[in-house]
DNA sequence: GTCTATAAACCGATAGAC
DNA sequence: GTCTATCGGTTTATAGAC
């Protein structure tokens, strides 16, 4: 069978562009119209798939992302040989991506998050559960360090924390300044923390 | 004269409740309606003060908002008796004013930077200049400390873009941890920067 | 300056033909 | 499954009375 340019079924590609409008404007500025149209979906399709409407397919877009992202920073993590490593691949290569698509490739979660966090409950949670696995996925894969796990958790947290606020001022300022900074005093604090179990032996 | 239950005039009522609003739900989530109910204020009112329409009342709430909020944390910061207590204070503080607020008292600026940062770029504008009169009001606050400006610098940035991504957890996650956590790595690259330049007397 | 009414466009959601 | 038409409500913005 000859396939010729195949693209996704419908339903995939209204979740993808939901996601990439999310990342540039947000939930609440992104319409389901502006969704159809950048989808090449008819409108429609969006409650045949989504039958309860903008909430179901935001929250799938949250959890789908949730899944991706953690995927490709666990990807790094393996491929980096220690810690500090992985700490400054994973900024680096979020700094290099945000500078390639114009400044737009931020994190659909931490918008849409900001967003509901105080009015919307279920779309709240959706993203609380994104973070929480980001988190414990983090501190899973570097309990070989030996860190305390209180000490190891802190340090995933931080990690997470200063990359979504990077992100933040990276896209504000247009620069990739703030992540290179982030990376910095993330790394600074793991060298600190892996020092300190260093010396007890 | 006696005065009775002052209250602030028209046009100041606009602008704290738009910026309360905005923290809350963003820009985009916020209509012009509910600002002027929310205030107090006759529909009328907000076009006869902000005739530039939404735009011009967001960029006023956003640049008003990084003066108070640069007084704030310029208060903790003289109050402390040095740098590391200074990170301590400024994260505890914010850990408290979001819990005791029932995590609403986000950064109204991280939310419609966010929103704005890919779509109007006046606004984008503004949100870049306030972070980055915070940048500038840490390096120099904390000069005194002997640090190489470059390392200063990367330090408030850092201690920025934490603050700004813990509140992105912790409203989503409905607990002060995150902030905890940043403050700890924060304050952690804090004492490691100054370790090295006690190091050199 | 205060306030109301309304225009014109857009929103999410639904119904129903095909 | 695809697509269109439309409903009721909301949005920003304006016009104009008081």
């Amino acid at each position: 069978m000859v396939q010729v340019a195949e693209q996704p079924d419908t339903r995939t590609r209204i979740v993808a562009s939901t996601c990439e409008l999310y990342r540039r404007q947000g939930m609440a500025g992104t319409g389901l119209k502006q969704i159809a149209q950048a989808a090449r979906a008819p409108f429609g399709s969006i409650y045949h798939f989504f039958p309860g409407g903008k909430g179901q397919l935001t929250e799938e877009v949250i959890r789908s992302w949730g899944l991706m992202y953690g995927d490709l920073v666990a990807q790094v993590f393996d491929s980096a040989p220690d810690l500090p490593t992985a700490i400054e691949w994973a900024f680096a290569g979020a700094a290099e991506s945000l500078a390639v698509t114009d400044y737009v490739d931020g994190c659909p979660v931490a918008t849409v998050a900001l967003e509901v966090a105080s009015t919307d409950e279920t779309l709240r949670l959706a993203t609380a559960d994104v973070f929480t696995d980001w988190i414990d996925l983090g501190v899973k894969r570097f309990e070989y360090t030996g860190l305390p796990q209180a000490k190891l958790r802190e340090l995933v947290i931080g990690f997470v924390t200063s990359l979504e606020g990077a992100f933040v001022l990276c896209r504000a300022m247009r620069s990739t300044e703030p992540l290179h900074a982030a990376g910095k005093v993330v790394l600074a604090a793991a060298h600190a923390a892996l020092a300190e179990v260093a010396e007890e032996d």
